[in-house]
DNA sequence: CTGGATCCTCAACGATACTG
DNA sequence: CAGTATCGTTGAGGATCCAG
């Protein structure tokens, strides 16, 4: 009930106390792209046990980091969302996923991505990338079963779930569309090996690929 | 033995089954301020169980994260250190602590601070803090039983473990300390009350809390 | 003395069933 | 839909012991 102290009165000590908690992470990550219904989290989660869950959003409420709202009025199911202290946390979560991306090749066995998971890695594959102020693109992303949708304009790029309607370009890919963040897999190499398929102008597909960069660790270099 | 999967490819979620684990973020605290000795990791890890750091060192030597050197020649002792890999996940690290050190107020009963947490702490402050480059100063601090040097030099701010000899200013301080850094405590209150002791120049003083800062954070206002 | 390994206990986690 | 309840399993905590 009572998460563990670690006893010493250090950032990363307390830091650690909540985000060391199995699951906790995941959770977070999902609700920083967005408030979710409890069933759209354990959607979102496979695997996780309803207990854990529930654990976990009344530790993460009782530590001010995620606010639930109960259904009223026309709302008729709880919601979760992070607090203001909770997404204070993006840049930490955002750090994490860099270093874990880092050390990512190929998928292990029966790993699968989430609507969030992409969002999540999408929008980290923007963070030191500033696109064109005159840019003004729009895509619809599917990696496998999963559609997001990403917006280029006013010099950012905004990632979400969901599809829009006629984008610039629709790109479909599957988990090889890493070594294309990576930047070991060229645009061009990606439409020739067919690792990625598209739909529309190939110079909006190139601008994509350069826009986003998740690099492979450095010390890894194989 | 073989750590917990989360089943998503996914990068926070591949670091979510390393840093998730109970007690390695501190672990990593520590070797990131400096090799580490077994025996040393066991004294500035209270409470951790000895046969808990053994499976935490030997997980991490197997991710690549953290290099074992075994005793040979006039070196007796098995040494820990960060791999390249391991030093890449510094500025998660340094995120996590800030968040964490942003709703840090009062120790909590019992908590302690020790050498490694306090280095790092002195280092995270100075994370976006860039010194005027003429400036040469160093300085002792002792929190409690704790005792850090902090070198200010050619633009740069570095902290490590122990004293030196001669530092041009003498800090002595308690948890307090916190309050200094944060901003809402001024050097002249800080020695006025008593929160923290001088031997030197109190110009120096000045200087030392002005290029270190960690707020508190924003949303937990009071 | 350092660097662990072993043993036991207990709290946390996991899987599934069930309920307001 | 949003959780509890129950129960089995795993990992952490704590003490002790052992080998180089």
């Amino acid at each position: 009930m009572t998460n563990q102290h670690y006893g010493q009165f250090c950032g990363l000590a307390r830091a650690a106390e909540i985000v060391g908690q199995r699951w906790t992470l995941l959770i977070l990550r999902d609700l920083s792209v967005g408030p979710r219904r409890y069933s759209e989290l354990v959607a979102g989660l496979p695997g996780i046990p309803t207990n854990t869950l529930a654990t976990r959003l009344k530790e993460l409420e009782d530590e001010g980091i995620v606010a639930r709202t109960a259904p009223s009025g026309t709302e008729r199911s709880v919601v979760y969302r992070l607090t203001a202290r909770g997404e204070e946390l993006g840049p930490a979560l955002d750090a994490l996923s860099r270093w874990g991306a880092g050390g990512m090749r190929e998928p292990r066995d029966g790993e699968i991505v989430t609507t969030s998971s992409i969002t999540a890695a999408l929008r980290v594959a923007t963070g030191d990338g500033i696109v064109p102020a005159d840019w003004d693109t729009t895509y619809n992303v599917r990696v496998g079963e999963v559609e997001v949708h990403l917006v280029m304009r006013d010099g950012t790029v905004v990632a979400d779930p969901g599809l829009v309607e006629d984008p610039d370009l629709e790109i479909t890919a599957g988990p090889g569309i890493r070594d294309l963040l990576a930047g070991t897999l060229s645009p061009q190499d990606a439409l020739a090996t067919g690792a990625v398929q598209i739909d529309g102008d190939p110079a909006l597909f190139e601008r994509f690929a350069n826009a986003l960069h998740v690099p492979y660790s450095p010390s890894l270099a194989i």
